[in-house]
DNA sequence: ACCAAGTGCCCAAACGATTTGGCAGGTCAC
DNA sequence: GTGACCTGCCAAATCGTTTGGGCACTTGGT
């Protein structure tokens, strides 16, 4: 049962094999005959027949064939939102994902890239799993890439990355808008674009209200949920505490929901928390189910495979460079947030 | 700047494509000299020369690919464990993943593989995210395919899967090993294959200890943490309360550490817990961090493609079946289990 | 009746590797 | 000296598709 090419689609049509690619590739500047355009096609379809793509990518040198290459993809959930937001816009170009992670080591990422060109891929999704400036790796300049929540150094190379700002700016809003004035910023040590830009988006949001922007408010440790805690603990233990939290991602919160818990505070009866990241499984298991900015990690690998074929095929004229696409973050409302108790 | 094919390297060699294609690929039962050997290697690898895998496909019919068709990548942090699993078993052997989620939907299910044999893959791994009876698409039949955290109806394909069983035999036996004797099992209303192997690990960790099994001390509802909270509120609510709860899984647990909170009971030192799936996101998370069985996602994924190779190439006989692995689930001791309570 | 243009299709050469079946030339035995 | 055999290499076919360049035949104008 050998699989059907299009030698037999032709024999079967009665023509040659040219006539049917032809007809099957809608080749412009071809006449073909209506009649045996619609023998053709139905021909092929009574067969079954798929074309090899090994074989028509050996001749286009185009394999409908995208590489995702990503530093880590066990530990986060968020990979598996990016790559379903990539495959699900590939799907609907006909390319596939050529998946290979190589855990932020430089060797293994310079094999993975040989081993993705030799395999022909038509371009490559270079994706980190948290907003970071990377350096790209120098063999990537022959092939049309895109940096998938990652900036780079260099600003030749386009790039999907989540609006961080706007994610602050945004959370601190929900948390104003529900009256609060005092509120305190649990953040992370790193000197990330995340970081960054979360303060100066919660800071922006404080200037909107005329609401005067207090350094004691903001206390950084480490991003899980035992540096939540003990920053949580200390905003909250302090004398004037504040009668909301922002937290960098979800697992600050986590912690954070721990500190009030000890302190004897009801979240959000006595002290509201909004997280960052959406991470389902904290912000929906937690009780209350905690509020959150989301990262849209679904949009961007589908915008980062748009931009990856806008590379690819460039639309007609050579489209001006506009390379960095910045993307909204919505805010994913849930029970952690209310009104600042009377005082 | 073309990429260097197998005719440059006999060229600068000065010998025959088909002299280098014998070296490069180690042909057995063709003499070569072993200094025309020698220069062709060197030669080919001064001009850093890369078989385009496309041609070679189309004449051998091998891409050196494997699809990769999972129902849920998204929503899970299981998926990465076993993309990584299987991407690193593929690395050594030079497979590259096409990854393909199909949400569950069959009618996706089919177009991606009718995608993947277009795309010439050796094999499928087909991959659930949790352990559960699948029904194999038909269209899979004409391709070697190895089930992951999933078993079949049809007992011609191979499978890999966790020892539900084994796993909870082993939290049990934490638990009991720590001195409980009066155990609540919180688990989940689905009958599948992971509530059944750890209700029966659980009955026969109990019945290995002479500890007689009282169903009240099983009580089931939905396996989330509201879900976990509920079942753990009821057992540790009624008169003769368990010193320690085996959680079906660690978001059950999670709604479990709320239980407890509620009831003024501290973790470890009033109640034990212990969950199941090693969710690290939740397990390293929660306060004390939480002891759980893990399930061996990466090595499922890892022993999935050893199974695939094993059917593509078998090594010389036909061997025989054997086509269900099982696969150990290991405790993950952090700091939830303690002795129970003086009382 | 003849030429130009147009129509509808096909031939054959790629693409870049693997693989089958030799073919020169040397060695050895007799 | 000659046939058998080995050694070391190569030419050409092949995989399944696309594509540039025709080729034969019809049509329409004059």
């Amino acid at each position: 049962m050998k699989r059907i090419g299009i030698k037999d689609v032709a024999a079967a049509a009665g023509v040659s094999a040219t006539t049917v690619s032809h007809i099957l590739n809608e080749v412009a500047g071809k006449r073909i005959n209506p009649e045996t355009r619609a023998t053709v096609l139905r021909v092929a379809r009574e067969l079954g027949y798929r074309p090899n793509n090994l074989a028509r990518g050996l001749r286009t040198s185009r394999t409908n064939t995208v590489g995702f290459i990503s530093d880590e993809i066990a530990t986060t959930p968020h990979a598996g939102q990016i790559i379903q937001g990539a495959q699900d816009a590939g799907a609907e170009r006909g390319l596939l994902l050529l998946m290979l992670n190589t855990g932020g080591d430089p060797e293994l990422e310079r094999k993975a890239i040989t081993l993705l060109v030799q395999h022909g891929v038509d371009g490559v999704l270079y994706a980190s799993m948290y907003h970071r400036v990377v350096q790209v790796p120098p063999q990537l300049r022959s092939v049309p890439t895109v940096l998938v929540d990652a900036s780079s150094d260099d600003p030749a190379v386009p790039s999907v990355v989540p609006d961080e700002e706007q994610g602050g700016l945004t959370a601190t809003r929900e948390l104003l808008a529900h009256g609060h004035r005092r509120i305190g910023f649990v953040t992370n040590t790193d000197d990330i674009p995340a970081s960054r830009g979360r303060l100066a988006g919660y800071r922006a949001a404080l200037a909107e209200r005329g609401v005067g922007f207090d350094p004691a408010l903001v206390v950084a440790d480490r991003s899980d949920a035992p540096g939540g805690y003990r920053a949580a603990r200390a905003l909250l233990g302090s004398a004037h505490r504040p009668t909301a939290l922002f937290c960098f991602n979800d697992r600050m919160a986590m912690g954070a929901y721990r500190a009030a818990g000890e302190l004897g505070l009801a979240i959000p009866a006595d002290v509201s928390v909004i997280g960052f990241d959406n991470q389902e499984l904290i912000s929906e298991n937690l009780h209350p189910a905690l509020s959150t900015v989301a990262l849209p990690h679904y949009e961007m690998g589908a915008r980062a495979i748009a931009r990856l074929q806008a590379v690819i095929d460039p639309p007609d004229t050579t489209t001006g460079p506009a390379p960095r696409e910045v993307l909204h973050c919505p805010l994913v409302a849930r029970d952690s947030v209310a009104p600042p108790p009377r005082s």
